[in-house]
RNA sequence: GCGAGAGUGGCGGAAUUGGCAGACGCGCUAGCCUUAGGAGCUAGUGGGUUUAUCCCAUGGGGGUUCGACUCCCCCCUCUCGCACCA
């Protein structure tokens, strides 16, 4: 196929000159005018595909538009390299994680390079490399200083048969994904981050994120999941102890006519001591404990659950009822223990009435009772309380905090607050991650490693199997050492790092990202962070986006930074979905860029990934539409070089509507990059503009100025789209510097106005015909125009009108 | 199951604050040009019919309003996250 322009010559060739001329380096030291526009840094997986493309394409979009607007811009990149896959592949295919991990990342730098995406690669981070998880260790060390890092037991994934502990990703359906046995429960001491210490923070400054999608603010707040209620005590039946639980509907309490523990709750063993079947008790509780993390914590498996034999009181009406042990409680929330009030509550309604347990309404419907016998849900409304007496006859929200300072008074509960997140468990037993720096000596307990040993580096010569606890056990120079405290002999933990805590502070490292140091260099990190404006997929809305708020007010608290969010602005941009599904290579539907930069060229690419909708929603790939693009490109390029080469310029004659639509295109374009960077209609309004100037274009050899000067916008408003042809056209233009150096264009207020406008008329809301009207025309006048209107007359056919209503400029409605 | 989103022509999408539904592009149709082509240019393109500023139409059903793709309620379908994929 011939080409439409010779982007193969002239894309090479710019990205060779921004590279030369350092276009994307930024300077640290002079933060006037700083912006900072990050980019989630990628995990080396092979290959970019078209779906990734997005999130950088969007970024250098932003970039380069920020830089056209005179800002000092940082744009770096980096590697996100420790995890899971790299381990997996080696296993596989006997290819050390560090050699694949370089050579994928060499292979996507080259890629990111190809597609025009320009970053400032001096300050390049890779958080696979000693250099960086020095700092990564370093960071382990300042939160167990802090007492931030501890050690508890918690479960893992076992694959019984390969011995081995398995990422839930590896738990397919309830089984290995190896060998296919069932995957059950294993207890291990594990490292924790205590984010729950932050969790009010983190909910309270939601609210200084103005510029974050709700969406994401929304997901954060019920992942924190603050929760107001009352700690009940229930004493123990046959016994001097007492269960407490936690519960946000006290004005349920009356309605209780069960109790339910988790099966791992730490009394259950005592409980069920005298236990006529404590044998089948105990087989159940294991059955649950068998069933793995994932099965445990996705609530959509079947409700199953053991009498104890034991009772427990109802403080509040001293009524004995039973104890159960269910799959349905969970350790983690509350107390571990929940009153059951089945008529109030979906999920201890399906159990009761799969195990006979009573119902009791307590909380009746206004206007319509309800009957314990007849339910077919729990009924979860508001209503009038009943069957509580003293608290008979009002409504359940002013009797919720009555019963709360009645069971105050009485000494049986306590008002209290709980949080849904959970602690962060930072152990892998993996080995391509940042080791634990821990050392445990049979004398001095734990120690840490000390900060000048750092970093504690990962071993390369290991053996990869896909059995064992984690690779590092077995290298003995590794888990050898020397207590640093009593110098005898001592062991290291050989759990690495979650890659989370790799990633939840790179974008302090790209400041000063050589320095051997400190982790980054505090005065240049308080100029230039916040980050202004970070750019990824929907898909970390929680999790790295939580984390690293968590470890930027560590920071903050620990005197090492002025600012405690590291993130003002987000945008997280949806994902490229390609036959119905998110592109991915386990599915085998993506597009690889490579080809396509071939055949079009990356600018057509960058032009079709933009134009395929708004960026923070889902969009449909079509190879199609591509070409739609590349026409698009040919067009400009094809009405450039008509200017370009017209031997003469004369003066304009009444292409007013050509320049009113030049300025109108300006502020359109400007604003949907302002406005939640909405580049697709922002394309159409340049490709309108485009069809203007082809219809303005006279058939002989002279070209308008007006012609020219709209062509020139065009090409500076495309320009942070489709950077390459841009800087092209520009030079031939007659421009000697880069285009990225000029000005982005303003528009003229004034010359933007229309003096007339088309008014649509409505009959009772039914467009009826349209009128040419002066803009901001006076709405009494308007109104006898409409009037005396031939076809609104007919319309109206002599009836009433009984209301007009003007909306200047917009719309007239009659009301007949 | 819990939490968060989305649903508009044959397709991707537009409608920014409740005010002309379908901009722009793809595809398709017709024509022009031609060195006969996977190029370029011009025009048309939601559905219906009685072909006229007519009727219907934004997942389905109800509601609020002079007016609803937009706001409210119920339902359906799809996507994402759910703490060891990153």
């Amino acid at each position: 196929m011939e080409k439409a322009y010779p982007f193969d010559k002239i894309e090479p060739k710019w990205q060779k000159h921004w590279e030369k001329t350092k276009l994307f380096s930024a300077d640290t030291s002079d933060h006037k005018n700083k912006y900072y526009c990050l980019m989630m840094f990628p995990y080396p997986s092979a290959a970019l595909h078209v779906g990734h493309g997005r999130n950088y394409i969007i970024g250098d979009v932003v970039a380069r538009y920020k830089i056209m607007k005179g800002l000092n811009v940082l744009t770096p990149m980096g590697w996100d390299a420790f995890g899971l896959p790299a381990e997996n592949a080696a296993i596989k295919n006997k290819l050390h994680p560090k050699v694949s991990t370089f050579r994928n990342i060499d292979y996507m730098k080259k890629q990111l390079k190809q597609w025009g995406i320009g970053y400032d690669w001096a300050r390049e981070v890779n958080s696979c490399t000693p250099e960086y998880y020095k700092w990564t260790q370093w960071i382990f060390l300042k939160l167990y200083e802090k007492g931030l890092a501890y050690k508890k037991k918690a479960a893992v994934n076992w694959c019984p048969s390969c011995s081995t502990v398995l990422a839930n990703e590896q738990v397919v359906n309830g089984k290995c994904e190896r060998c296919d046995s069932l995957v059950t429960q294993e207890y291990l001491e594990q490292w924790f981050f205590k984010i729950t210490d932050y969790a009010e923070r983190l909910l309270k400054d939601l609210d200084k994120l103005t510029e974050w999608p709700k969406r994401v603010k929304t997901m954060q707040k019920n992942w924190i999941g603050k929760s107001y209620g009352v700690k009940i005590d229930f004493p123990i039946v046959d016994s001097d102890d007492k269960l407490p639980c936690f519960t946000t509907r006290v004005d349920t309490i009356y309605g209780a006519t069960y109790m339910v523990l988790a099966s791992e709750h730490p009394s259950v063993d005592k409980l069920i001591d005298n236990s006529g079947n404590k044998s089948e008790i105990k087989a159940f509780v294991q059955k649950v404990k068998n069933e793995s993390v994932l099965q445990r914590s996705a609530l959509d498996t079947e409700k199953e659950g053991i009498f104890t034999g034991r009772f427990v009181i109802n403080p509040v009406n001293g009524r004995k009822i039973p104890l159960w042990i269910s799959n349905y409680v969970l350790m983690e929330y509350g107390t571990g223990a929940v009153m059951a009030v089945p008529a109030h509550d979906q999920r201890d309604f399906e159990f009761a009435k799969k195990y006979g347990l009573p119902i009791e309404v307590v909380i009746d419907r206004p206007g319509d009772p309800l009957d314990a016998k007849t339910m077919k849900e729990a009924y979860v409304e508001d209503g009038i309380m009943v069957n509580s007496e003293p608290f008979n006859k009002i409504s359940n929200v002013e009797a919720m905090t009555s019963i709360a300072v009645y069971m105050e008074e009485r000494g049986i509960g306590q008002r209290t607050v709980n949080f849904k997140i959970r602690d962060w468990l930072i152990s892998r037993q993996r080995y391509w991650g940042a080791p634990i720096p821990i050392i445990y000596c049979d004398k001095c307990g734990i120690q840490p490693v000390p900060e000048k040993d750092l970093p504690v580096k990962l071993p390369e010569k290991v053996e990869f199997k896909s059995r064992g606890v984690s690779p590092l056990k077995e290298v003995d120079s590794f888990v050898n050492t020397k207590c640093p405290k009593c110098k005898g002999k001592a062991t290291r933990e050989i759990d690495t790092m979650d890659t989370f805590v790799d990633s939840s502070w790179y974008y302090l490292r790209y400041i000063s990202p050589k320095d051997n140091n400190q982790p980054f260099d505090k005065e240049d990190v308080n100029r230039w962070l916040p980050v202004d404006q970070y750019i990824g997929g929907i898909e970390h809305a929680i999790l790295h986006l939580l984390y690293s708020r968590f470890i930027t007010k560590v920071f903050c608290d620990l005197g090492l930074i002025g600012f405690d969010e590291p993130f003002k602005n987000l945008f997280t941009q949806g994902m490229i979905i390609k036959d119905g599904a998110k592109m991915s290579k386990s599915k085998g539907n993506v597009v690889s860029p490579d080809n396509l930069i071939k055949e079009y060229g990356a600018d057509t690419v960058r032009l079709y990934t933009l134009f395929i909708g708004p960026p923070k929603k889902d969009a449909e790939w079509s190879d199609r539409g591509v070409e739609g693009a590349y026409r698009f490109l040919g067009r400009v390029w094809r009405l450039t070089e008509k200017v370009t080469s017209a031997k003469k310029i004369e003066k304009s004659k009444g292409n007013a509507d050509l320049k009113r639509k030049t300025h109108q295109t300006i502020k359109k374009v400007t604003e949907d990059i302002e406005r939640e960077f909405h580049f697709n209609t922002a394309i159409s309004a340049v490709m309108e503009l485009v069809n203007e100037i082809y219809s303005a274009l006279s058939s002989d050899e002279k070209i308008d100025e007006i012609v020219k000067e709209a062509v020139r916008t065009v090409v500076i408003l495309l320009s942070p789209l489709v950077p390459h042809i841009s800087e092209e056209l520009w030079q031939k233009m007659g421009n000697k510097s880069t285009i990225f150096k000029s000005n982005w264009p303003d528009y003229d207020k004034e010359l933007i106005k229309t003096a007339k406008i088309t008014m649509p008329i409505q009959i009772n809301g039914k467009l009826r015909s349209k009128l040419e009207v002066e803009s901001g025309i006076s709405e009494e006048v308007l109104k006898n125009l409409v009037l005396s209107d031939e076809k609104i007359k007919k319309w109206i056919d002599g009836k009433p009108v009984k209301k007009i209503i003007v909306v200047p400029n917009r719309l007239t409605n009659l009301i007949i």
